[in-house]
Formats: structure tokens, C-alpha cells, sequence
DNA sequence: TATTTTCTGGATTGTCAACTCCATTTTTGC
DNA sequence: GCAAAAATGGAGTTGACAATCCAGAAAATA
């Protein structure tokens, strides 16, 4: 049963010190890590205690349960793969800006040798059906990835480089979505060929309504 | 450890009654069912058992470990998917026959309510990392998946309805990537929405190449 | 029919992982 | 400097779940 005091803990986020943040992070980090590679099935606790240094209480003492700590690992993926896009991201507002993040997003999913997926996409199978909270987070991560493209894409229509007749709000749903169904199929062929081939269609298909 | 007799019963499939086949059946079925609803890891074989009405000893009769289970659900899914789509997939040799696929596709994961996503594409997170032999098994199943669509682009393309600059093998590719990223958006979302964009956006991009 | 093989029931076991407890140390705020 | 709050160590508990075992029923085969 949860006290108040849990209560607070969870909703409030009662203070941290400096140094119990930094392992509050630590810990945060080496889930994450572990749950892209594995998935959060195959990561258990004490793995996450080994790589993260800490002991069980420590754990328990910033998050309330396992769940609870896959919530902050969301919280976290969304912020780094954000992160990781940028500055490209925030100004995708032309044809070559397009060109050039998806040549960062392939060159990222190169170097980990396509060894990994979407580290937010890769989530969705595990939680979706259990876990409404999670879910929505998942939600609202996509969200916010597809504002910043749909921004992009509604300035280039603004600005009159898209024909009227395109949509940029689904135009930059469209890339999400050739984006995550590349990730996967990447991951699981090894290659980066059907993240190159999904991304490069629907950037074809964006540049025929260039005006 | 593995005696000779459980390696050719995993390796030959030692004869089956009609009845046992029926029982293997209705654990795959059930298994199948639960996975792509909740995923492996939070489906436990007693889960199964449950749901197929068998006990502990069938299951583990007709199959060594759970890990040769999910390789039977994988099978399972893949003849299940395909099937699902005809006779539309074999014949997608016109863009009227491309149209109505689509269509399909999002009449599926409509009845669904876009509560699991591709059944297969679902499992590439819990396993790629950690079981080799499943994972090369899921590579199998997309090729054939891609292999279909390609074969009706490659006769338009034969035909003379796709123009010489397009490349049908890419657009396949395409296809697919647009398809799970779509079924994963869609399921996490719970709405077609980005199903529809993803398939769209590709569909029109492939109409572009029209003579 | 006799005998071998397949199929089924269900109790049991062993392992592993999530989570708890309590004692102790460190840090903060007054 | 001194309470109070926060952070840490680590052994211990609990439950779930994969997998086993032994015995017996049904079915195939000769």
C-alpha cells in the first residue's frame, strides 16, 4: 500500500541533493542503455544496479517500483533522442535541411550498427498494452517529435515552397512514420537499407511538391 | 542436457496424431494470441496453458522450451499475416490492386482498434538481441512480405506502367518500412492516422513513376 | 489382441527477480 | 553544532514462472 509520504515522493518529487541526483541519473542512464539493447523484459533491476553502481535501497529510493523507473527511462530516451537530432531537428525549413537530418539519422543508426531500433519505438511493444500511464508518455514523446517536423515542413509551405495542394501535416507524420518502421527494420535485418529506402521515398514524395 | 531422442524430436518432428496436432495447434493459436497482445515477456506459458486448455506436459510435449515456442509463434504469425492479405498481396500489379491493399491494411488494424500492432513487427524488440535463431527467422518472414510487394512492382514496372528512373525493389522496401512504422505509430496512438499518412505518402510517391 | 508409442494430468521443484527492512552514514538547514 | 532529512549497504522475503517428473489414459501399429 503507498503512504502519503510515497504519495508525495511520486507526485512532488520531494528535494534531492546534488549527490542524489547524480546517482538518481546514473541509474536513470544505465536502464535506459539497457533497455534499448534488451528491451525492458530482459532488464532486470539488479542488472540495472550493477552497471548504475548502486545497491537495492538506493533504487527503491528514487523510484517507487520498476514501473516508475520505465517512466523515467521514457522521459529520458525522449529528451536524448531529441537531443541527439539536433540542430538539425529544430530547423528542418528546406529541402536541404531534410537532406542533411536524414543523413545524421542514418549515420547514427550506422554506428550502432543497427544493432539497436528507435529507442523510444522499440518501448511501444513492451508497454502499450499493459500500462496506460507509459503508453501515454510514449504518446506525447511522438508527439513532440512530430511538431518539430511538422513545424518545419509548414514554414517551407508558409514561405511557399510547398505547392498548396500538400499537406505538411501529414507529410511530417508520413516521415515519422517511415522513420520508426525503418528503425525496426533495420534493427532486426542489421542494415540500414530499409531506414535509407522508407526516409527516401517519402522525401522524394515531399520534394515533388516543390514549387 | 539434450538426449538424442528430444534432438530428433526438435530437429525430424517425430509423428503427430491428428489429435496432437490439434493440441500443438491450439497452443500456438493461444500463444500467438497472447504474444501480440502483450508481448513474450509478459506472457507466461501458464498463461498459455490456460487459454490452449492443456496442462504443463502438453506443452512441454510438443515443444522443448518456451524459446521453441515463440519460434512456432513466429512461423504461426507469418502464414497468418501473409493469408491475411490475400489474394490481395499476390496480385499487387496495378495501382487499383496497391489501392485496395491499402485499404485492407487499414480495415485490419481498424477491427483491431489499434490495439497490437504487426504481429510480427511487434516481436522484433523482444528478441533481436538476445536469440539469433528467431531473429533470423524474422528476417525470413519480412523478406517474403517484401518479396510479394515487390514481384507486382516489378511487373508494373515490366509492363511499362512504372517509368525506367523508378526502382521497384526500393519502393517494396519502402512499402514495408512505411507499413510497420505505421502499424507501431498507430498502435501506441490508437488511431489509423499515421498508418494511413505513412502508406499514403508512399502510395502517391509510387503514382509519381505512372507513364 | 498385444504392445509400443503418443498423449495427458497435475503435483513439484528450483531459480530468479522484484521488492522490503533496518541499520548506518552523510548531508542539509537552522 | 545539532536535530532532521536524505542517502546508502546489503541481507532477507516473497511470489511468479519456467521446467521436470511420474503415473496413467488413449491411440496407433503389427
Amino acid at each position: 500500500m503507498k503512504t502519503s509520504d510515497d504519495l508525495n515522493k511520486t507526485l512532488y518529487k520531494l528535494k534531492l541533493t546534488s549527490k542524489g541526483q547524480a546517482t538518481r541519473n546514473r541509474i536513470v542512464e544505465a536502464a535506459a542503455d539497457l533497455m534499448s539493447e534488451r528491451g525492458i523484459g530482459r532488464t532486470s533491476v539488479e542488472d540495472v544496479q550493477r552497471l548504475a553502481k548502486v545497491s537495492a535501497s538506493q533504487l527503491y529510493h528514487y523510484f517507487s517500483d520498476k514501473k516508475e523507473l520505465v517512466r523515467a527511462v521514457i522521459a529520458h530516451q525522449t529528451e536524448a533522442v531529441l537531443d541527439a537530432q539536433q540542430p538539425y531537428l529544430s530547423k528542418l525549413d528546406s529541402f536541404e535541411a531534410l537532406q542533411s537530418w536524414r543523413d545524421l539519422i542514418i549515420e547514427i543508426q550506422t554506428q550502432r550498427q543497427c544493432k539497436t531500433g528507435c529507442p523510444i519505438g522499440s518501448l511501444v511493444g513492451e508497454i502499450s498494452e499493459t500500462e496506460e500511464e507509459a503508453r501515454s508518455e510514449l504518446v506525447s514523446c511522438f508527439a513532440q517529435w512530430e511538431a518539430e517536423i511538422s513545424r518545419g515542413l509548414h514554414e517551407m509551405y508558409n514561405r511557399g515552397e510547398l505547392r498548396s495542394e500538400s499537406n505538411p501535416a501529414s507529410l511530417a507524420l508520413a516521415l515519422l512514420t517511415a522513420l520508426q518502421g525503418g528503425l525496426l527494420l533495420s534493427q532486426v535485418r542489421r542494415e540500414v537499407a530499409p531506414l535509407a529506402a522508407g526516409l527516401d521515398a517519402v522525401l522524394d514524395h515531399i520534394r515533388s511538391f516543390a514549387t
